[in-house]
This record gives C-alpha cells, structure tokens and sequence, in this order.
DNA sequence: TTATCTGCAAAATGTTTGCATGCAC
DNA sequence: GTGCATGCAAACATTTTGCAGATAA
C-alpha cells in the first residue's frame, strides 16, 4: 500500500509532474478507497482538507493518472464515472444494484480465456474487466 | 432474430406501451445491428426514415427498453453510451481501443464463478458482464 | 375517445478548457 | 527563476424534463 503511494509519486515524477499537496492528497485517497470513488466523492472529500480546490483539479489529475495507465475508470450504468486506482492485482467488480457499492473481489478461478480469445479472434488483448451485478447483503433484508 | 423483435413488442404491450413507426424502427435497428450504436448513432439512423424525429424521442425509447432490462449500456471508457439490444445469448464484449469497434464472443468457457461468489460474497448475482479491451486485427497494421 | 408518444426547446448534469495567479522544483 | 499546477469561470457534450399537439389503441 505504501509501496503503492510511492511507485505512482516516482512514476509522475519521472513524467515531470510536481507533487503538490492536492495530488498527494488525491493518490491517497485513491490508493486507500476500495469503494471506487466518483470524481464528485473524491472532490468533497478533497475539499475537507483544501477548501479552495475545484473539481477542475480532480479531473486534471484524474485525466494524469489515466493517460499513464495507472487509473481505470469503471462507467457504471447508474450516473457518473468511479475510478479505481488501478489496483495492481486482477479482481472481479462485484457491484451492488441497489445501494451502487462497488466492491473488489480477487479472481477466484483464474481463466485463460485470454490467450482461447487471441487465438480466436486475431485480437491483441490488453486488457478485461469482469463485473458482475446483483444485491449485496445488506440490501437483501430491505 | 424476428422471434426477438415479436417478443420485444409483446413486452411493450403488456406494458400499456404504443408500437409506434419510431419505435419499430428502433426496435429493428437495435437488434439488427450487432455494433452496440450509441443513441446519437441511433438517432442519426432514425432520422433517415423520420426526418422530423429528435433525439429526446430516442433517449426516452432507451430508457423505456432499460427499465424493462431489454436492454443494457455499455458506458465505455472513450465517449458516449453504448446499447447492446439484450441479445439473451450471453456474450463477451471485445473492445477494440483504437477503433473503438465493439463485437460480440460467445462464451467459450461458461465460467460457474456464480455460484462461487455467491457462495463466497452472499451477493444475490443477478447478471454480468464480460469486457475485453485490445487491438483488432484490422487495427494491428496500423 | 383517451392516454401515451412525439418533438421541440429549455434545463440539468458531468466533464473539459482557457487563463491569470501561485507554487514545486 | 522556470514552468507546471491550481482554481475560477465559461464552454461543451450528453442526457433529462416539460409541455402542447399528434396519434395508437
């Protein structure tokens, strides 16, 4: 986790990008949300500590962090878009219907349908996203 | 293909819902159409046959068939939503991440992870959903 | 005939851009 | 000191809403 804080500080160093307190502020709260948080969550909650900053900011570095591949965004049918923070394991996103928690699941069985679809279809694959939707059990009882 | 249309306007009717010109005409193109069209697209189409027609009328038709879950958005990472016309066959979506072109796989592995994380999450599993993102064949050249 | 759908325009929402000032390096 | 980042406001794009007239049932 750490570790994590620090690969993404050398990484936007080495892209000559400073390290403000904002940004610094913004990859902690990526790296320690599993909750995938919107650009709007992650604004409010940014603005606790800098009441002056923008959503402008958010999405500036948001912007950053995805063209260097260290972000996801993760569109998610009910409203605006999650970013996850690129957590470096493969997981499953197991989202909520009901109350539109997302959360992370490890793989379980890890399926080489990768290399079946390459095979198949002529794609050079770079990457996946497996999601899967239903009511979590808090939601259940309601 | 024409037991889908059949069957997508007997839910319409049983919903109180009209078979109007326009709605027939996006009935046909959604499921014709295996490119998952944005609704911009759609309407682009629509205006073809319906020169007076607007996109309010097409973005109203979606929500309708989203409500009833005969349809699903693909929000994909680069611009706009996406609708995939519920083909009931389950399907991986493979993204093409230059061009943008979204096909369709059938299930190679039919994968039971259900069962497993519904036993391993108490998530009650409702659907889900299947992205591959790389580079197409056509792309590759390039 | 009647309730729903259409299509227009306006509003709401989410995201991006431009630019002057401020700050990391 | 230099150049990138911030934060404000304005611009943009997409989607939603309200409503009067049209139309499927």
């Amino acid at each position: 986790m750490e570790d994590r804080l620090e690969a993404l500080i050398a990484r936007l160093r080495e892209q000559d990008c400073r390290i403000t307190p904002q940004r610094l502020a913004l990859l902690e709260m990526l790296i320690e949300s599993d909750e995938h948080p919107s650009a709007a969550e992650l604004y409010e909650r940014l603005r606790a500590r800098f009441p002056t900053t923008s959503l402008a900011t958010v999405y500036k570095t948001l912007n950053l962090l995805k063209a260097l591949g260290e972000v996801t965004e993760i569109s998610f049918s009910d409203g605006d878009t999650h970013y996850d923070a690129g957590n470096p394991t493969p997981h499953i996103h197991l989202i909520c219907t009901q109350c539109h928690r997302i959360s992370d699941v490890p793989f379980i069985t890890a399926p080489n349908l990768t290399a079946e679809l390459t095979a198949q279809t002529g794609y050079h694959i770079t990457g996946h996203r497996f999601d899967f939707y239903g009511i979590c059990p808090a939601c259940q009882g309601k």
